[in-house]
DNA sequence: TACGGGATCCACT
DNA sequence: GTGGATCCCGTAT
C-alpha cells in the first residue's frame, strides 16, 4: 500500500523515523526497482543552518522544498551525483527528509547494472554492500536524477509503500544520531536528526 | 560574467 | 585517511 499525502504532512523528524522500513519504488517502464529505506535525515529550514532553504532562502533550486508534502526534491551535488529527499509538513514550510540508504529488495539485476554494469550474481561482496549504502549511491541504483525533481510520490512512477513483509511483532531498533557532511552548519551539525535501522548492513555510516 | 564550494563517491596509499 | 572528479547553483561584481 502506497503512503498517503497525510503520511507526509507531518514534522520531518517524525516522517524520517516512520520512513524507516518502508519501500521506495521507482517504476521504469514497468520494471520496478525497489529498496527498503534504512537510513534518513531530517532537514527543517526554520531551525537548521544545514538546510538549503535556511533563512527563507528561496531560489529555483530550493523551490521543491516549499512545495506540497509528498513531492520529491532531487538536487545535484559535486557536479556528478544526486540526492533524493521527500518533502514533508505543508506547503511553504520547507521541510524534508533526505533518504540516505536503502536495502535492495526488487529489480536486483537492473540495480546491479545501473551501479556496476553487471548482473547481480556477478557482484563481489563489497559491490553488494555498496549498491545503495549512501544517498547518491541509491540514486544511481534506482536511476533517480534531476528529471525526478518535484515528482509527486503519491503518483505511480516514483513512490513509497508499506512493506507487506514487515513483522509488526518484531520491530527493528532505531538509532538517533548526528547528520553527515554538514560541519559548516554550526549548532545544527549536532542535532540528532539522522535515523537508521540498528545493525543494518546498508547504513552508510555507523 | 566570474568565482567558490558542496546533504558524495571512489581509487589510491 | 587523503585527494580528485566535475558541474551546477548561489552570491558577488
Amino acid at each position: 500500500m502506497k503512503l498517503s499525502r497525510q503520511f507526509y504532512s507531518r514534522d520531518a523528524r517524525e516522517v524520517s523515523i516512520d520512513l524507516l522500513g518502508k519501500i521506495l519504488v521507482h517504476d521504469i517502464n514497468g520494471i520496478k526497482l525497489k529498496g527498503r529505506i534504512v537510513e534518513t535525515e531530517a532537514y527543517i529550514a526554520d531551525l537548521d543552518k544545514a538546510s538549503h532553504a535556511y533563512g527563507g532562502r528561496r531560489t529555483a533550486r530550493t523551490e521543491a522544498l516549499y512545495g506540497k508534502p509528498g513531492i520529491s526534491y532531487v538536487f545535484s551535488i559535486y557536479g556528478l551525483y544526486y540526492c533524493f529527499n521527500v518533502i514533508t509538513k505543508e506547503e511553504e514550510s520547507a521541510e524534508g527528509v533526505l533518504v540516505r540508504a536503502l536495502e535492495p529488495v526488487d529489480g536486483l539485476d537492473e540495480i546491479a547494472r545501473l551501479r556496476f554494469k553487471t548482473s547481480y550474481d556477478k557482484l563481489t561482496k563489497l559491490q553488494v554492500k555498496n549498491l545503495t549504502s549512501g544517498p547518491s549511491k541509491l540514486c544511481m541504483a534506482l536511476n533517480i536524477t534531476k528529471e525526478n525533481n518535484m515528482e509527486d510520490l503519491c503518483g505511480d512512477k516514483l513512490y513509497i509503500e508499506h512493506d507487506k513483509n514487515e513483522d509488526p511483532n518484531n520491530k527493528f531498533e532505531i538509532v538517533h544520531t548526528k547528520r553527515i557532511g554538514i560541519d559548516y552548519a554550526e549548532e545544527a551539525k549536532d542535532f540528532l536528526w539522522r535515523y537508521y535501522i540498528k545493525d543494518n548492513p546498508y547504513v552508510s555510516k555507523k
